[in-house]
RNA sequence: GCGGAUGUGGCGGAAUUGGCAGACGCGCCAGAUUUAGGUUCUGGUGGGAGACCGUGGGGGUUCAAGUCCCUUCAUCCGCACCA
């Protein structure tokens, strides 16, 4: 019979849908494991090929776990919010919410026709006011612990989006959805105090099984660094204070830098002699954006402040002030203190300006190079610490300037606080109410959600405010806490608000009084492995983090962690190896491939395509591959014997396959698993048949894989119920060993030959068997042995001379 | 500049972590089946006529190196004046 892979497709997935198959168990006395990959934005675009990669791994890993007596959580949604459906509905005058809805229902069709085992009564949708009651209730909380706050500040702005843009958004100075440049544009902001967690989020990293490259650009975008504060007096009244990771080298400051944006400038204007040429300036740098600024300006400029000096408080020299725009407002206090001959940044400005420069770590040439090594040298020209190791002289100064009052141990962040509003519509309204008399007032709790309103027109205004903002009778509104006509916040929140915490949301998605139900929670956090892209490991999984330590703080959760375990699946890049993209024409159509190969094969094809965790290229002929695999899988239903067809070496190679391939789940190697499935259905071809029970184990090895073909074929051999109601083969450990084995045999580690003895041959006795050989006996002549390595089932290595 | 990775046949990629390099698949070659093409099946396939040579290049450690050490080159990704 031949395999028609699209009959057999849609009749599993109706029968998984009409049986509920893939439900989740509300037993809790099983083991649970709850696997997770991160929900899609449903574009208009439809699935990317990319997207299967993750599914069909979690897909294979939750089917594994099922089979294995798991009660598993494999749920889907959609993180529905967001720009390009408003930007949609904008240009097509359509609702976002219907734009959502189709393009929701259009992703939905294409998971299903791939079979992936995801249960669909815990779907949730972001923008569903059911769910973002909960987003607006945690703001609400955050709001509550003085994490939420309004602010001033500088913001990025996009000039196509017409709104503010977070830090981790702003790519290369452009926007990074859009293109658009990105300028400074000073807003008032809600903000979300991410940094007050920034040590726990680097701490905690420790607890939990993520791939280190997550770690690592997560530390290293948290960005620590332990120093001190340092205050310098100066001609002015005020102290200025600096943040130095170098302490060490006070002696060594001949100079300080301060922002331009430093307050200070306004506040010393009357002491200052040259404010004309320090306006000039500030103008200039205000006029880069943050992107010119590094980008651009590499060569050091910058403007002396005449009038006041600084003294440094070591020595009471008293040093110039000047203010460059390589220091910047936004990181430590917004002034440093300049030791050119310990420090690249400073030394080049101290070339540029002529500055002195003064070596007080030993080992380096400092009037050509500023001398960084802090592992070697001892302190020099640096009075009380002179002889003294770096290191050693850090804590000694410390201690010092601690003493003293003049300054204390500091650790900084790079880290910045979450830039939390948006000036769009289709996001979640941020549930606060300004009142002239009470200032911000959160919406009482009972009245979440607080919903978006009807409107017609979803464009920004040009004063960059909310479409919000436009529509008077939502905006007007009365105090919650006075009573007084007060006006609503008409910013929303961003994209990445309603997938801080969707992961919670599953567990109980129709739970009305809370989040989800504390039981509920209490048995399925952490989430036991989540896999998604790593271009989201500074934004929503940092941020994720964040709200889920904010959560556990407040009692919500039981864990400090939201997901025990994180990888990352690489790119599906087009088949010339750049990266799809519609430019480039070498997009590749889920849709196409699974008409044209069946989803089984789409599916295999992703795991087998390389290295899980690497980006690899898509390629027409290597899924063909794929495809002959499964037609020779299916032409086993006629090569079915009853009874005990077992040959001794198939029988050992089925065990070792299952090892194999339920090791390599475990490990994300999904290409060696099917390997070694491809290798096994090679023995069984050379054995021309195959048992019951042999076939039994063979299509359920695959069945997370290829669930349809898989489901088929037990059905067709008169197998009981389904396959996925039948249990993981075992293995023997014993039968995974062969009596005999191959070794190769070596002079002076060349291969010369090579030998099948029994597995448990002893050394002697392989060594005389050797000896003998007519391959080795010549090359034996005449030499000495100076000795002989045997590594048992590997090789025999003769070493002569 | 800093941080992270990667480099293995014609191609995608394996290699139990120091022990037979190239599993598995694609492609290619030959044979069988077929009227033919396609499909399918069987066998072969790193280079070299060979001794041998082969995991980006050079050096080293070792009986033995894709794997460890030093050095160098190339590509990709992230961050980027963070004091």
């Amino acid at each position: 019979m031949e395999y028609n892979f699209s009959s057999i497709e849609k009749k599993w997935q109706k029968k998984w849908d009409d049986n509920q198959t893939f439900k989740t168990s509300d037993d809790y006395s099983k083991p649970k494991f709850y696997a997770l990959v991160e929900f899609p934005y449903p574009s208009g675009q439809g699935l990317h090929v990319g997207h299967p990669r993750s599914y069909t791994a979690l897909d294979i890993v939750s089917r594994k776990k099922r089979l294995q007596g798991y009660n598993v959580l494999y749920p889907m949604g959609w993180d529905a919010f967001g720009l390009p459906t408003e930007n949609f509905a904008i240009k097509n005058k359509i609702h976002p919410k219907i734009v959502t809805e189709n393009n929701v229902a259009r992703f939905k069709e294409q998971l299903k026709s791939l079979g992936f085992s995801f249960d669909w009564s815990k779907e949730i949708n972001t923008t569903d006011p059911e769910y973002f009651k909960w987003t607006q209730w945690i703001f609400l909380k955050l709001f509550e612990k003085d994490l939420a706050y309004k602010k001033e500040m500088a913001v990025n702005w996009c000039t196509s989006c017409k709104c503010v843009l977070a830090n981790e958004e702003v790519v290369n100075g452009v926007c990074e959805r859009c293109g658009s440049e990105v300028v400074r544009k000073v807003k008032s902001q809600w903000m979300l105090k991410i940094t007050e967690y920034a040590e726990r989020l680097i701490n905690d990293l420790d607890d939990v099984d993520y791939i280190e490259r997550v770690k690592i650009q997560q530390k290293n975008w948290i960005g620590k660094s332990t120093g001190a504060e340092v205050d310098f007096t100066t001609t002015a009244e005020d102290k200025l204070t600096v943040f130095t990771t170098r302490p060490d080298t006070l002696f060594g400051a001949t100079y300080m830098v301060m922002s331009p944006e430093h307050p200070y400038l306004e506040k010393w204007a009357d002491k200052i002699e040259n404010n004309d040429e320090i306006k000039a300036y500030q103008v200039e740098a205000n006029k880069k954006s943050d992107f010119e600024r590094t980008e651009l300006a590499k060569d050091k400029t910058g403007v002396c402040i005449k009038g006041v000096k600084a003294i440094n408080p070591v020595n009471g020299k008293e040093i110039p002030i000047y203010i460059s725009d390589y220091v910047l407002m936004s990181y430590g206090t917004g002034a440093i203190m300049a030791v050119p001959a310990h420090d690249t940044r400073d030394f080049d400005f101290a070339k540029a300006f002529d500055l002195p420069i003064i070596e007080v770590v030993a080992g380096g040439d400092v009037q050509n190079e500023a001398f960084t090594d802090v592992a070697t040298g001892k302190l020099v020209n640096s009075g009380f610490l002179d002889g003294l190791e770096v290191a050693e002289a850090k804590k000694a100064i410390i201690e010092w300037l601690t003493k003293e009052g003049l300054g204390k141990e500091k650790v900084n962040y790079k880290l910045r606080d979450w830039v939390f509003s948006r000036q769009r519509y289709w996001g979640e309204p941020i549930p606060i109410v300004h009142c002239e008399h009470c200032g911000y007032v959160p919406v009482d709790e009972k009245e979440l959600p607080l919903k978006l309103p009807d409107i017609d027109s979803y464009e920004p205004t040009e004063n960059g405010e909310s479409p919000l903002a436009n529509i008077d009778e939502w905006v007007n509104t009365t105090c919650p806490k006075c009573g007084a006509p007060a006006k609503r916040e008409t910013d929303t929140m961003p994209q990445w608000a309603g997938s801080s915490w969707y992961f919670l949301r599953y567990i109980d998605p129709t739970n009305k009084d809370a989040i989800a139900s504390k039981e509920a929670i209490n048995y399925w956090t952490p989430v036991d492995w989540y896999n998604g892209g790593m271009e989201h490991t500074t934004l929503h999984l940092l941020y994720s983090r964040f709200w889920h330590k904010f959560l556990y703080d407040i009692g919500v959760v039981p864990t400090k962690e939201p997901y025990a375990k994180r990888t990352s699946h690489g790119m599906i890049l087009g088949e010339n190896g750049e990266k799809m993209s519609k430019s480039r024409g070498n997009v590749v159509n889920p849709d196409d491939i699974v008409n044209e190969y069946g989803a089984d094969t789409m599916r295999l094809y992703e795991m087998f395509i390389g290295d899980f965790e690497k980006s690899a290229p898509w390629s027409q002929q290597g899924i063909k591959g794929c495809s002959r695999f499964l037609e020779r899988i299916w032409a086993l239903n006629d090569a079915l014997v009853e009874g005990e067809s077992y040959s001794e070496k198939l029988e050992k190679a089925f065990h070792k396959t299952i090892k194999k391939v339920t090791e390599d789940i475990e490990q994300l190697k999904f290409n060696t698993a099917i390997a070694a499935i491809m290798a096994l259905l090679n023995d069984i071809y050379k054995a021309g048949k195959i048992n019951k029970a042999e076939f039994k184990t063979l299509i359920v090895l695959l069945n997370p894989f290829a669930p349809h073909i898989t489901e088929e074929m037990w059905e067709m051999a008169g197998f009981e119920g389904m396959l996925n109601q039948t249990e993981w083969p075992s293995y023997d450990e014993a039968k995974t060993v062969d009596n005999e084995v191959e070794i190769a045999i070596q002079i002076n580690g060349k291969i010369k030959d090579k030998l099948v003895v029994a597995a448990d041959i002893s050394q002697a006795d392989c060594e005389a068997v050797v000896k003998e050989l007519d391959s080795v006996k010549p090359l034996l002549d005449g030499k000495q042995i100076v000795k002989v390595i045997y590594v048992p089932k590997k090789l025999i290595n003769i070493v002569v001379k």
